[in-house]
DNA sequence: GACCGTAAGTGGTCTGAGGACTTAACATCA
DNA sequence: TGATGTTAAGTCCTCAGACCACTTACGGTC
């Protein structure tokens, strides 16, 4: 086995036995060198593999420690990798994002909460106030991600929040146009939403939610075309 | 801002900005050093970072290339971390499973496939037959992982097999004093998935898996209660 | 008791060297 | 001509040693 590799597995293995728990600090690297049996290059590429994934944090200064393993966190991560899918492997992951947000917002429903609606009518004002394009990103998410937020389940909202975090770089909402259209079509879907939640209906809400994703995923593909298929190869 | 975070945003620019597409190779490390303004080491741990992400692939001898950037494959690299994560987490993680799965199994019941419901008729008959914990996990992960394909996501797929895997790890499967109604119990549950999907009935699907893997959560939550929460530290 | 400077501990970065693997060009032989 | 083995170039992998930057805690000073 290879130098890092066995530093990665290593290290994974005092967190999996239980050796190290959240929070938990490593020895210092020369030691680890010395009891993993590789050279501080290896170690060090065996963690930065750990920290890319959430596992581990290296502080400097300080010391390397075993991360609150906690799933939203570690999710988050993904960020770095998914913001560089193609276009193609994003209407995937919107269908995942749909079926997960349409979930949380349902139990947002069904929790009966009036801060929560009055909170998420507070947003809505001012997104159909603005037509700036990066105002209206933010303000999106924050009308989403308070929703998922209320839905309870904090993986959910992470992972709903790497998505939808990728699809806004593709800027539907830049002035072009079909703006107005768009524009107009999308603050019908969140104010949809927030009647199915102010009348704690879930199915509405799960109904509406899960609407006005598909809508997304319908202009992505409008405005951003598919590359042409290439051609099959012959092997 | 650090070297490696120097390396790590240009080594993502490159990819983003569409220089270097999927499959695409990097130039030969000296000469990404010479261009990012980081030595060897930083740089390699930069790659290393983005590896373990799954965003870019590095070959022994060849070269580094850019992954295909297939949001299954990236989802796959998180096993790396999820199979740390506590129980606390994994239960999140499994209502995620819980909702997708549920999504899925009903995509699969609404294809109308013969020879998917004969495919997995095979596999509940040895899954029935057995009671061996390992050969029990890998049959329903086949099981699952049958009809989470013939949904037609691939990252639905792969983010399932992910969840699986690490539920598997728990193994409630173990011969122990629940064992057999547990196990019968689970075997009910997927004939009652199997029906749905003979039947073509997404709904009754839906339910009938939702149904399943709640049931797996109350047995995890039931086998490996959590542990003392902390005293309130005081600050 | 509060503040500050110092020193030890620890991760971050760079340099230089040699090894291991892949790939393709080339020579050889049937 | 075609297949095969050899060679060399290209590239990543690993190691070693040195120095820098940051954090932390100790002890002194006011």
């Amino acid at each position: 086995m290879a130098a890092t590799d066995r530093a990665l597995t290593g290290l994974r293995q005092m967190i999996a036995s239980g050796e190290l728990g959240p929070g938990a600090k490593f020895p210092p690297e020369p030691e680890l060198c010395d009891h993993l049996g590789v050279s501080r290059s290896s170690l060090r590429e065996a963690t930065r593999s750990l920290a890319a994934l959430g596992v581990i944090e290296s502080r400097h200064g300080s010391g390397t420690y075993v991360s609150a393993l906690d799933p939203a966190e570690i999710i988050s991560r993904f960020s770095l990798s998914v913001e560089l899918i193609p276009l193609e492997g994003v209407l995937q992951l919107l269908e995942v994002r749909r079926i997960l947000e349409a979930h949380a917002t349902a139990a947002a429903a069904a929790r009966q909460d009036p801060a929560l609606a009055e909170r998420l009518a507070g947003i809505l004002d001012r997104l159909e106030a603005t037509t700036d394009a990066g105002e209206i990103q933010a303000l999106d998410a924050e009308f989403h991600g308070a929703i998922c937020e209320a839905g309870g389940n904090p993986t959910v909202t992470a992972l709903t929040g790497v998505i939808r975090g990728r699809g806004g770089h593709y800027r539907i909402f830049e002035p072009g146009a079909d703006f107005d259209a768009i524009k107009r079509t999308s603050d019908l879907g969140h104010r949809a939403i927030l009647a199915a939640i102010s009348h704690r209906d879930p199915a509405a809400a799960a109904t509406a939610a899960s609407a006005h994703i598909a809508q997304t995923e319908l202009w992505l593909r409008a405005l951003r075309p598919e590359p042409q298929v290439e051609l099959p190869a012959a092997d």
